[in-house]
DNA sequence: ACCTGAACACCGTTCAAGT
DNA sequence: ACCTGAACACCGTTCAAGT
């Protein structure tokens, strides 16, 4: 509404900013929240270097101090987002504790940046974050009896169902409902669910859309996935 | 070379045309087909509406005539992809070997177009390729005395690693190398790595990212995989 | 030397002008 | 009525001009 800030910058920008700290200096660290923050309540198409700089209220060549071009910018969310996956060191040395841990950290991350998972999935370079966390399960899954390729084949695959079982999923594009522990149909995300397939989806079809990506998965679903592949590893390990 | 074109179009063209048989008709299939050999060949970042239109040698303008706009086209690829998992009928219904076929068709369908993986994994919504081999699969699993939730879960689980199994590695990224059995990285293949990761990357977490992410996995590799989880499936099933 | 922002070569899509 | 392509509102990034 103001008009009054077109003026030549002042020193008062440093403190002010309607919705914060708008004026800080400039920092990696700053610069990868935000984008991260626009990731989360617009999407990665909402993700520019422009609106970037101007969310920070900034030139946009200033971002370019900080992160060498858009590809570095994006490989820097997603290891902000791996450095989430274990917030405290792990309690237990336990080798199916350890995997029940990586899989539900990271498909905590998940659920709480359901826009980025996207990203996540795109960016074959593993950041240090990442390497850190994969490399404590490798060991102690590779101390609890596994040769070492073993080991990396059950660790790969915790963390690709706990990346992508939820970018199978469509439970945020639909209203959020109470959990129905009929497992039948909600009605409302049901209609919204058949408004985003093909209109000429056959009813079957439907449904099979709705039993592969069911909203709302309780967390108990997710374990009866993580158990699976943890009794599956121990099956492969009596049987050597 | 030749500056001959530049004149008004004339009939010529609907059977000339460098590369092939460019002046066709344009209808959607030679139009998703064109965007995916695009983004086979030099990324998805290179899928630009412009850039298949002068493939094509046409009007960018036209291609909004076979698809809404660009998330339809995107979507359209995805299509075209799943269509590739099942292209024969399966010959068994014994749900171990639908679940292996499944995995195996769905990885093999990432590992012919590793550029396209990232494009499987951010679209939500589930292409009617996609639902009549999920449903197959689902009928056969549920039929093996599963129920409905627990078969779900076991297709999902099967889906998620074959799709981001291939998003996790490096692979395509790195110079291709006869396969070295013994497991230990091939000099070249290793600096390529370590040049991928940041550079202060320390040598145990390069080491890491090796045994997460080894080039050219063996077919037996993925066989272990689709083992541990099928055998996991089964232990579930007995205890009930 | 550092920082800025005008300018460039794109992009997806609208829409008015042609047939 | 259908088709076309000029024009619009963006985008990432370069680079010359400022301090």
């Amino acid at each position: 509404m103001a008009a009054r800030d077109a003026g030549s910058g002042t020193v008062d920008e440093d403190r002010a900013g309607r919705t914060g700290r708008r004026g800080q200096r400039l920092n990696r660290n700053r610069l990868l929240e935000t984008a991260l923050h626009i990731v989360d309540q617009h999407g990665v198409d909402a993700l520019t270097m422009r609106r970037i700089a101007t969310e920070l209220q900034v030139d946009p060549m200033t971002i370019y101090r900080h992160v060498k071009n858009k590809d570095a910018l994006l490989d820097g969310v997603v290891e902000q987002l791996w450095s989430q996956v274990w917030p405290q060191g792990p309690d237990s040395e336990e080798w199916k504790a350890v995997l029940s841990h990586l899989g539900r950290g990271l498909r905590d991350v998940m659920m709480r940046h359901p826009s980025a998972g996207p990203l996540l999935l795109s960016r074959p370079v593993l950041p240090g974050s990442a390497l850190v966390v994969l490399k404590h399960a490798l060991d102690v899954v590779k101390d609890a009896g596994f040769t070492e390729q073993e080991a990396a084949t059950i660790v790969r695959c915790v963390s690709s169902v706990a990346l992508s079982d939820s970018a199978l999923r469509v439970t945020y594009e639909l209203p959020q409902r109470p959990h129905n522990a009929s497992g039948e149909p909600d009605p409302e995300q049901l209609i919204s669910l058949t408004q985003l397939l093909p209109p000429d989806t056959p009813p079957d079809l439907v449904r099979v859309a709705w039993t592969i990506c069911p909203p709302l998965e309780t967390d108990d679903d997710f374990g009866f996935t993580l158990d699976l592949i943890v009794a599956g590893a121990e099956h492969l390990r009596n049987r050597a």
